[in-house]
RNA sequence: GCCGAUGUAGCUCAGCUGGUAGAGCAACGCUUUCGUAAAGCGUGGGUCGCCUGUUCAAGUCAGGUCAUCGGCUCCA
């Protein structure tokens, strides 16, 4: 468990951060100056690369959030080896102090001048562009289409601020049917302080990322042999996905849902009804024939709850039916999309429908948003974006029903009181929907939660209800997800604590550390007394010395790690070390057994002791 | 699926232009019974992702295949 990777992670997690002034990292949308650095700095690298790749043809080369990349047409791909010597040549092309010039052209003469480069790329991008036409050159010799704007000169480039990074494949258009081109990432900034702050949030992302986590904490692994994209799920992983779906059951139970549970897979007929085999046959895993039936595994698992309902005659009375499933799904995602826990083929959503009236709506979606907001918030999520998606030129449903429903969402965001955006057209074929973001520890976005409107499920299967006026009615079906995939969610959540998990999550909450043999016995009782507390504590029986039990308990991110010798095994009492806090001092072992006991209940984040009732010194 | 890179012990990696494998950590054993981030010594462990080919000889070369990584595309 403990190799030489391991050591730079866990110091760089032991030392506190530099107590230096922080450098903040400006965005690119926000700092006019950083726009223009990395424009004109695509613009060097692609001059750079022409002069070092005589038949490299140029594409398009814009700014991103932290950098720029060019797209090029070359007969070879990069190499490492290629970038290093781009990269020199773009310093000397930064020395040189050349200016960048814009001048406005002439479809013709731009055209003209194209031509005598012989670009074809640029020849197509030109044939897109609405008048002005505006070029900028570099130097004499050099010069691209672009609306700009650019640096006045390279002298403005810093050379000690930019790196280019990695090439990767990137098709023309991002189309994949068109040709497939070289992309060059560079980074830059305008200080090579900034820059070797972007290095080290690379890192930080690094020490984050949920597959080194998953091998090094051993939660979960992927197995070669049984398939990409399939999780298993190690005694570590399982234990918090068991307590992450514990509390989801239960928060469930307390937000007026039932359970269900149904098959993994079903004939084939129930998705030729459902239409996925129409729209969806693409992302699902060929059918299977058991009796001479098809069978088909299931990708989502609404036809099931579509079919519970169905089953028997419903009443208006009893809506709105709120069913949850944690249900487990198999798509089949294309060889090299997948990602860790990220992107998979085997995943369980946290999936439930809920069928109600027309006039329930903004009252049911409300309450999701409760829900979702209760469910996030336990694992300190709690900034999020919300996206409002309305009709889309295809749609199916008439223009009432989906004004109903907008509004419906609508109404319920706004008596949530959360802002959100709204994405015109954006919604499915088949309903409007709300998509909501998750903001993480270092800033990034997830998606994971998603409440939808379904117009078309219920119609397929031909659902109703019997109205107060006796009449048959057709409900209302809402799909929505918190987590939207257990795994992906686990590997987020992972990430945003860096593994560092808070108490009542974490799979091995308390290792007591004996400093000798002989408190053994005393660690054995503390252990089973903490156990049957249903408190997570384990023994390290390693013989290793103190500072070792300790060095390994860190890099397991154990919350606490209680040190017991002679002192403390005839004082009844354990010496604790928080992960998060440090020191916590000599604790008895019934107040160690009752905070933890507590902690658990309360889903705390550490464990809490107040001074008063510590052992002596 | 596409472009590129990678695949050697449980982990992280070394192994030059072909001559049947090494290190550190981990594991195990012995000694040490130790007080808040690595005690000492020793032992075991790999058909070098898999298949096929070239060769007297393949971890090393070639072809195929699977997987992983960085992207593209797609998406929970």
């Amino acid at each position: 468990m403990t190799g030489p990777e391991q050591e730079t992670v866990s110091s760089v997690a032991a030392t506190t951060p530099a107590p230096t002034a922080p450098v903040v990292l400006p965005k690119t949308s926000e700092s006019e100056n950083l726009l223009k650095i990395r424009h004109s700095m695509s613009h060097v690298m692609a001059m750079a690369v022409q002069k070092l790749f005589p038949k490299a043809q140029v594409t398009i080369g814009p700014w991103t959030e932290a950098g720029f990349y060019y797209d090029f047409d070359n007969p070879e791909p990069f190499t490492e080896a290629d970038l290093k010597a781009i990269k020199k040549e773009m310093g000397k092309i930064i020395g040189r102090k050349l200016p960048l010039e814009r001048i406005e052209v002439s479809r013709e003469e731009a055209e003209r001048r194209i031509k005598a480069q012989n670009e074809p790329y640029k020849l197509e991008i030109l044939e897109r562009l609405v008048e002005p036409i505006t070029l900028y050159t570099l130097g004499e010799q050099w010069w691209d289409l672009c609306a700009g704007p650019h640096v006045a000169n390279t002298s403005e480039l810093n050379p000690k601020a930019f790196e280019l990074e990695s090439v990767a494949g990137a098709y023309w258009r991002g189309d994949e049917t068109k040709a497939q081109l070289q992309r060059i990432y560079g980074t830059a900034w305008e200080t090579a302080d900034q820059l070797s702050e972007h290095r080290r949030r690379k890192e930080e992302a690094l020490r984050r990322d949920h597959r080194r986590l998953g091998k090094d904490l051993d939660l979960f692994s992927i197995e070669d042999e049984a398939g990409a994209g399939l999780v298993f799920w190690h005694p570590r992983g399982a234990r918090m996905r068991l307590l992450i779906e514990d509390f989801w059951r239960q928060a469930h139970f307390e937000g007026g849902y039932e359970l269900l549970y149904t098959p993994h897979v079903a004939d084939i007929s129930l998705w030729k009804t459902s239409g996925h085999l129409d729209f969806y046959a693409e992302s699902m895993f060929g059918p299977m024939e058991v009796d001479e039936r098809q069978y088909q595994l299931k990708p989502m698992n609404c036809p099931f709850h579509v079919l519970t309902y169905a089953s028997k005659l419903r009443s208006y009375r009893e809506l709105p039916i709120r069913w949850a499933e944690l249900g487990t799904v198999y798509r089949y995602e294309r060889p090299g999309v997948m990602h860790g826990l990220m992107r998979v083929r085997g995943f369980t959503q946290d999936d439930a429908h809920v069928f109600c009236l027309p006039e329930q709506i903004s009252d049911e979606i409300l309450r999701i948003l409760n829900l979702t907001e209760r469910i996030l918030s336990t694992f300190d999520f709690s900034n999020y974006e919300i996206n409002l998606s309305t009709k889309p030129d295809k749609a199916i449903g008439d223009d009432s029903v989906w004004e109903l429903a907008t509004k419906g969402l609508i109404e319920a965001l706004e008596r949530k009181g959360w802002a959100y955006k709204i994405d015109e057209g954006g919604g499915a074929f088949y309903g409007p929907k709300i998509d909501l973001k998750i903001e993480d520890a270092i800033g990034r976005m997830w998606q994971c939660s998603t409440i939808q409107l379904d117009f078309n499920l219920p119609e397929r299967f031909e659902l109703d209800y019997i109205a107060a006026d006796g009449s048959k009615q057709r409900p209302i079906m809402i799909h929505r997800a918190i987590f939207g995939s257990l795994e992906r969610f686990f590997g987020i959540m992972t990430e945003n604590y860096a593994g560092d998990f808070p108490f009542w999550l974490a799979p091995e909450q308390i290792r007591l550390l004996p400093v000798t043999d002989e408190v053994l016995g005393y660690v054995e009782e503390l252990q089973s007394q903490l156990k049957a507390a249903g408190v997570r504590a384990s023994i390290d029986r390693s013989g290793d010395r103190l500072g070792k039990l300790i060095r390994t308990g860190e890099q397991m991110k154990i919350p606490v790690l209680a040190v017991i010798g002679a002192k403390e095994a005839e004082q009844g009492a354990a010496s604790l070390r928080s992960r998060r806090d440090g020191d916590l001092g000599v604790i008895t072992k019934e107040r160690l057994i009752t905070t933890a006991q507590s902690a658990n209940q309360d889903r705390e984040a550490s464990l809490c002791f107040d001074d008063s009732g510590n052992v002596g010194e």
